[in-house]
DNA sequence: TTGAAAGCGCTACCAG
DNA sequence: CTGGTAGCGCTTTCAA
């Protein structure tokens, strides 16, 4: 099924069934319901790559995330996809498991298909791709690292000013050790949390005792980082975790190991997924707002394309504040 | 960049690009070798529109789920994203939020990229868009609805046993008042489950009291629904769901009217999704093998490509039996 | 082993 | 308002 037959059996040129196609104001109202109707009749699906082909242009634009299955980049996602349906967009997203392999391969695969933009929200990003990326002159929004260019918005979020409200909140209550669920060594923001945590300790100059675990980011590796950390010595009284699906499993093994939180020990997150309210007890966190990242970056991506409110293009960088969200998660610590 | 450009930098044909670019074996080892080293050079990346435009076929596939965010679906995403990475395949998946005008849309997304195949595990599927596919010859995978047809295999799981195994088990522990969770009504597969529930409590005919309430496929609805269900009287001592992103929500929801899981009201969930072993209590639910399905979904839709191996293809309706987890959300019903 | 040329299905420019 | 036609960038015969 092909233009060219709807254009026979309408008896019209394909010219106009193009026309009908695009929405062009250009053709009688009468041609166009006839035509029309022949689209349904034959249930006519017009050839996309055909049409990017011709125009030259997409109205797709990519997502490459490190972990779909944790709710932060899944909701950045979300936002970014509704932000772009209202425009008449589409978004394609990857997953790349924190793997550099696959974040190369997705972003190959959006140049490949000369997507309109990019955005890259993952931890495992590398100079050299950003590089690649920067002389692609693809639109492409970085996450975390590098600087923004002529065609890179970068957004920031200010780990450690999250980590210091966090921290300064439990010292406040008068926990005087702690310790930091993080993960995968070597990913830049995740790392990013990890440093945070520690120049704040070196603020805190030894009045706070510390250790650090970091392991997958998952339930499951923040029950295993949990475990850990509550192995050294002597024992923290608060954890604070590099984001809250890794808090779920701190919290599991907590309870597994008989630990009341927060009454015996108290535990904070990081990014304030929809599932922290939902954990037991609901977690303290620090907000970052997913769903303004997520149409941030849509529009960064598209924002040149409209030259005419170049005025209006959104800042080419731009610096996300956590907010402390006291739950249920926290407590003075035990009075020993 | 085009691969004309390529091709006329490496003093060859486009047509030997081409053979390079499609790893085609009649081509010279050290042509190959330049052509390559041209592609480096310029930072070629072949138009995937005009490839598939021109090889007329495509190695993608689609897959349109209901709710992302539930885990169920993102885990047969991931499975079927890794299966078809091994065969050099890639997949699109589509979020449609229950919705059928976006169900619709993202179905036509696929028929327009002339997609290899397109898996369909929603709940809002309907009679005139299963015909349509069934017309468009596209491979298709359809979830708990419909019947297999030439191009469309169906996958189908076994509710009923499912809830009757759960609902056994409650039997025997000695619980007599039961309530269901579940949501949307009028969604083919979700209220199959209902409707599995209602059959079950038929058989026990009058032995077993129950309730039911109906809310949204998140922690949020779940919470609603346990909250409706506990004001009926006499109350239940024990609450099935639908799945287990719900009954995050009815634990949580149980934990704020400060009830006891197991000990003063039991929970089951079904799917058991990763995070049911979170939950607090970790949760008694009902497997349903994602993984599987994932992998068959995938392989259902590029069977036909082989027709070579035609006698190996899977079975064009495959139905899956839940298993019984039982964890720490029931035991029986308090003495009172 | 390599190349010339005819499309793939659609858009856009230029006429009428 | 409508149509003819030249591409868009790549694959694929068919020859050489």
């Amino acid at each position: 099924m092909t233009l060219a037959e709807v254009a026979r059996r309408a008896k019209v040129s394909t010219t106009t069934v193009s026309r009908v196609l695009n929405q062009s104001a250009l053709v009688n109202p009468a041609t166009r319901r006839a035509v029309e109707r022949v689209i349904r009749e034959l249930n006519f699906h017009p050839n996309l790559h055909a049409r990017v082909l011709a125009a030259g242009k997409s109205r797709t634009v990519g997502l490459v995330v490190s972990n779909l299955e944790n709710p932060f980049f899944l909701d950045i996602f979300r936002a970014m996809e509704s932000e772009a349906h209202e425009h008449g967009y589409d978004v394609t997203v990857q997953n790349t498991g924190y793997d550099r392999a696959r974040l190369l391969a997705a972003v190959h695969q959006l140049l490949q298909v000369r997507a309109a933009g990019a955005a890259i929200i993952v931890s495992e990003m590398d100079p050299a791709l950003q590089a690649e990326l920067a002389e692609s002159r693809m639109p492409t929004v970085i996450y975390d690292v590098g600087q923004p260019g002529p065609h890179v918005t970068s957004i920031k979020v200010n780990y450690e000013r999250g980590i210091r409200k966090a921290v300064e909140y439990l010292y406040a209550l008068g926990h005087r050790r702690m310790a930091f669920v993080g993960h995968h060594p070597g990913l830049k923001p995740l790392q990013g949390r990890r440093e945070a945590f520690l120049a704040t300790m070196k603020e805190y100059d030894g009045r706070i005792h510390y250790a650090l675990a970091m392991e997958a980011d998952d339930p499951p590796g923040g029950k295993r980082a949990a475990r850990s950390v509550l192995a050294s010595r002597p024992q923290p009284t608060a954890i604070l975790c590099a984001n809250d699906f890794m808090a779920l499993g701190v919290l599991g093994e907590l309870r597994e190991q008989g630990l009341k939180v927060p009454e015996e020990i108290s535990v904070v997150g990081y990014d304030n997924i929809g599932l922290a309210q939902f954990a037991a007890p609901p977690l303290t966190t620090l907000d970052i707002p997913r769903e303004a990242i997520g149409r941030m970056a849509f529009h960064a991506l598209t924002a040149d394309r409209n030259p005419a409110k170049a005025a209006a293009a959104p800042p080419r960088e731009w610096l996300v504040e956590p907010e402390l969200v006291v739950r249920a998660s926290t407590a003075p610590p035990p009075a020993r």
